[in-house]
Order: structure tokens, then C-alpha cells, then sequence
RNA sequence: GCGGAAGUAGCUCAAUUGGUAGAGCGAUAGCCUUCCAAGCUAUAGGUCGCGAGUUCGAGACUCGUCUUCCGCUCCA
């Protein structure tokens, strides 16, 4: 427990040291829970983010991919029930440090007072409840609570904050006016922007159900703890697919996404032990079944990506609220019907985090004479590492940095490369491992006499000797 | 949001009972014909998280504030 914790911070240094990961305006003493990627991290952030889209579009003649905006018309979210449900007023309790539901608080009260026979009293007592939250009069109802003597029902005292608003969802202003300006929001999931075009999608790509929707993109949640590196952050990047169903299939569907994913987790090298499935018991208000699939973290099992059979939910919303016919003609069947929806909604910053924790490892290596030395390093896979091949010139004369350059100007077109001929070649390897490039080149005085250059793994430390004009061939053979 | 701890160069840490900051590593430039981080030389880099207060004088003491870490609470 505490290595792994330890393990967990020297990812972290590691990470910064490297130019992975930085905190969001650090001159400035930083910003909680917002996070920027360096050179190597948005290198690796992208290369996931490829990989995923190519795995979904690619791969899959039935998805589709679109590219949504972050606004959105502000009855999106009264339609997908983020208005509703998740921007409630709350209360804490200075002694227990519990926190309320306000209206749950109050509600309480008026259920005890109708068991007690006061019904009336309870009703007009939910009457002005309802009235407040209205006018969003927060001091006037923890005034309610502080007068109908409600207490903590852990603590049993009545030594309550004030009454606030905690709105998962950031908000904003657009018109450039002030009077005439609206309250928007950022979207807190992209999954929305694929249900609003749902139709759109489905007519201009002409697709046939059953299929789906891809989509990456930035989403921003206020969460209440804001914690454990880039795993929670306010703005964070998720990658979602939305696949449209015939109802009454979602289950068989569900299966297969289920297995899917998990296949492309593995796909990454991953060992299926460091992977659970977690199942939901308390559903979403969206959904008929879902699940998560976790990853054992040095700070344990924790969600990567969630898989959720929502129903018919989403798309029936919208079509309610914005008087839009969301519907699918069956020709196999002769039908109308509003679509059911499997979705599958993967963290990139949290798999980001994955691949780091998966890959990184401090090794001790005993040296010839004995005497021990540390190496860090990140075994990425080669396929979504920053860096795929080093070029190094043993030394820089006798021609050899001339040689190394041609052999830059060869493959740079084709993957990311890296040239250095500053210090030892022992020194340059162990930078490259540490950012986790899993070849490299050295090009020595034999190369002038016969052409072969050493070849150097990451993982395995070994070397041998190959023709110059093989090294594009072997990298590109690695990492598609 | 509450409670506890911490905050000195990119990193890890020093600075006698308060007397206006140092080292190692790293980085940069160069030397050494150098295949697994420890050879040589030079250089850069800090208003000691920020703001007040006590004092002749504060990196060290007091208060506030910000950030981070640990625990509790919450989580679509």
C-alpha cells in the first residue's frame, strides 16, 4: 500500500520531470484540478486518442465520427436531465461535516410531521420549500431549515453552513451584449452533441442501424473533490461512442461492447488481471444496466471507461423538447421507433494515466564491475510512444553526425524522431528511456565502412547490428 | 467543504539559539575518437509560495492567504 503510494508520486515527479504532465498555470500557484500536457505528454495523449478513433472509425464500417462544439442550446441539458438532477442545492453540518440535499432536509421533516398527523403543516411547509428553491433564495432557506429546528441526523445538531449551489456543470454567458446574454454551459459530456445530430448523422452518412457515432472532445465537471492527479480534473477529454439500436436488442449489444472494449485494452499489452468489470447497482436515471471497466491504479481499482445501455432516454428527451421527430425506419421489420443507445465512454486523461502507471518502472541493473545503478523508464507501447526511434551519433565528428542526419531526413516523414549527439551515448540512452522511446539508432565509424548501424531496445536493453537502410522498415513493422 | 501536515534553484535537500541564501544531481556551452546516466572546464538559475505583523534585523517567530499531500464527505 504505501509503495504503491510511492509509486504513484514518483509517477507524478516522473511525469513533470519529463514534460508529460504540468499543473494548469503553475507561476501563478496553479489552478486545483486542471492539468497541462507537455511535448511528450500531448504526443502520448494523441497517440491514444488515434488509436481509439482508428480502432472505432476505421475499423467499423457502422461508426461514423463527428466533431461537435462544446456549446450547446441550453435545453440540451434540461433534456438529458444535467438542469435537474445534478444542480441541487446543499447544506453542510459543521460537527458531522455531513452534507444535505437541502430539499432532502426539509422533505424529511414534512414526512415526520405527516406520520405525527400535521399534514397541513407539512404541506404549506413544502409549499414555501418549493417557493424558495424557486427564487433560488438560498438565505431565506436555511433560514426554514434553522427555525423548524431540523438537525443533522448523524450529529443531531443544528450547526449548519449556509445553503449553496453546487452545479456540476460550468456555466457562461454568450452574446456579446450583456442584456442580451444567455446562460450557456459547458458541456459536462460530449455524449449530447451526438444525440442532437443523431439525424443529421444518420441521413448524411446514410447509415443503417445498427451503428454508431464517434466522438472525442473536452468536457468540464465541477467536482466537489478535486484529487489524485489528472484522474479527476474540471476539464478533461473523453472518448464516447454512441451505437443506435433496435429496441429490445440493447442486451445482446451490450455483451458485445462489453467484451469489445475490454479486447482493446488488452490490445495495448495490458494484463487482464490489472482489468475488472464493475457493475452497476444503482442505475443512472438514463440507463437500464451499465458497467465500469476498472484498472487496477497504484491507488487501486478505479474507472477508465463505463459502459451504459441508455435506453431510448436521451434521444426521446430531445425529441420531446425540441418537437423533433428522433426517429429510425425499419425496413427489416416496417417500423418507426426511436432508437436504443449502447454507449461506451473511455477517460482519456484517465488512460493516459493507465498507460503511465502500466509503463513506468525504476529498474536496477547490476553493471560489470558489480556495483548497481537505477534506470527509469516508461515501457509505452511502441504503437503510442511520443518518441519512436533515436537517432545518435556515437560522437559528433568524423562525419558521423552527417550520417545520422540522413537518416532523420529518411524517416522523419513517417514517425516522430529524435537527434541527439550531446553527451555519452549511455546518458543519451537513458533519456530516451525515460521518456519511453523504444528504439535507438547509434551510428558509429563501422557505419562509414559497411553501412549496419546499432539497433538498442528499450525494454530489453539489447543491441545489435543492422543495415542503415533496414531502420525504417523495422520501426514502421513496430508500431502499426 | 471540514480536520491534519508541508511549501528554500528544474529535482533532492542544507543554512549554528532570528544576523539579509549553499551543495549534489539536472540544464546550457565547450573539451575528451565516448555503446548503457557518476571524466574535465565554464555558465545560467532563487525578491526563501504570496501578503502583512513582531524585531535594529526573519528563510527561520505570529496571523492571513494560495497551492500541494493525507484523512472525512461527495461523484453522471
Amino acid at each position: 500500500m504505501t509503495t504503491n503510494e510511492n509509486k504513484f508520486q514518483q509517477i507524478i515527479s516522473h511525469a513533470k520531470e519529463y514534460g508529460f504532465v504540468f499543473q494548469s498555470s503553475e507561476i501563478y500557484d496553479g489552478l486545483s484540478a486542471v492539468y497541462d500536457y507537455g511535448p511528450y505528454g500531448s504526443e502520448l495523449k494523441k497517440n491514444i486518442r488515434d488509436y481509439w478513433w482508428k480502432s472505432m472509425t476505421q475499423m467499423n464500417e457502422n461508426i461514423v465520427g463527428i466533431d461537435a462544439a462544446i456549446f450547446m442550446h441550453p435545453l440540451t441539458w434540461k433534456a438529458s436531465g444535467h438542469v435537474d438532477n445534478f444542480s441541487d442545492p446543499m447544506i453542510d453540518n459543521r460537527d458531522s461535516n455531513k452534507r444535505y440535499r437541502v430539499d432532502h432536509l426539509i422533505e424529511g421533516l414534512a414526512d415526520k410531521l405527516k406520520e405525527e398527523g400535521k399534514t397541513q403543516e407539512a404541506e404549506s411547509l413544502l409549499a414555501e420549500m418549493d417557493r424558495l428553491l424557486v427564487a433560488e433564495d438560498y438565505a431565506a432557506l436555511k433560514e426554514l431549515i434553522v427555525t423548524n429546528k431540523i438537525v443533522c441526523a448523524t450529529g443531531g445538531t443544528s450547526n449548519w453552513t449556509d445553503v449553496r449551489q453546487f452545479n456540476l456543470m460550468f456555466s457562461t454567458e454568450i452574446g456579446s451584449v450583456a442584456e442580451e446574454a444567455d446562460k450557456i454551459y459547458l458541456r459536462p459530456e460530449t455524449a449530447q452533441g451526438i444525440f442532437v445530430n443523431f439525424l443529421n448523422v444518420q441521413k448524411t452518412a446514410r447509415m443503417k442501424i445498427p451503428f454508431g457515432i464517434a466522438q472525442t472532445g473536452k468536457a468540464f465537471r465541477n467536482e466537489i473533490v478535486a484529487r489524485q492527479f489528472i484522474f479527476r480534473m474540471r476539464e478533461f477529454e473523453q472518448m464516447e461512442m454512441q451505437f443506435f439500436i433496435r429496441p429490445g436488442t440493447q442486451k445482446e449489444w451490450y455483451e458485445h461492447w462489453k467484451e469489445t472494449r475490454l479486447q482493446w485494452h488488452l490490445s495495448l499489452g495490458v494484463p487482464r488481471e490489472k482489468y475488472r468489470y464493475h457493475d452497476h447497482v444503482k442505475l443512472a436515471h438514463y440507463a437500464d444496466a451499465a458497467l465500469d471497466i476498472e484498472y487496477e491504479f497504484p491507488f487501486g481499482f478505479k474507472e477508465v471507461e463505463g459502459i451504459h445501455s441508455r435506453t431510448d432516454f436521451d434521444l426521446k428527451n430531445h425529441q420531446l423538447l425540441s418537437g423533433k421527430k428522433l426517429q429510425y425506419f425499419d425496413n427489416e421489420i416496417n417500423q418507426n421507433y426511436i432508437p436504443y443507445v449502447i454507449e461506451t465512454s473511455i477517460g482519456l486523461d484517465r488512460m493516459f494515466l493507465l498507460i503511465l502507471s502500466e509503463s513506468y518502472e525504476e529498474e536496477t541493473l547490476t553493471k560489470e564491475d558489480g556495483s548497481t545503478d537505477t534506470r527509469a523508464l516508461l515501457r509505452i507501447p511502441a504503437k503510442i510512444a511520443p518518441i519512436k526511434l533515436a537517432i545518435l551519433p556515437l560522437t559528433k565528428k568524423d562525419g558521423l553526425p552527417e550520417i545520422a542526419r540522413q537518416v532523420m531526413d529518411e524517416c522523419k516523414n513517417y514517425f516522430r524522431c529524435f537527434y541527439e549527439e550531446k553527451d555519452t551515448i549511455g546518458k543519451r540512452y537513458r533519456r530516451m528511456d525515460a521518456i519511453g522511446t523504444p528504439f535507438c539508432i547509434t551510428i558509429d565509424h563501422q557505419t562509414k565502412e559497411d553501412q549496419t548501424v546499432t539497433i538498442r531496445y528499450r525494454d530489453t536493453m539489447q543491441q545489435e547490428r543492422i543495415p542503415v537502410s533496414k531502420v525504417k522498415e523495422i520501426v514502421l513493422n513496430n508500431i502499426m
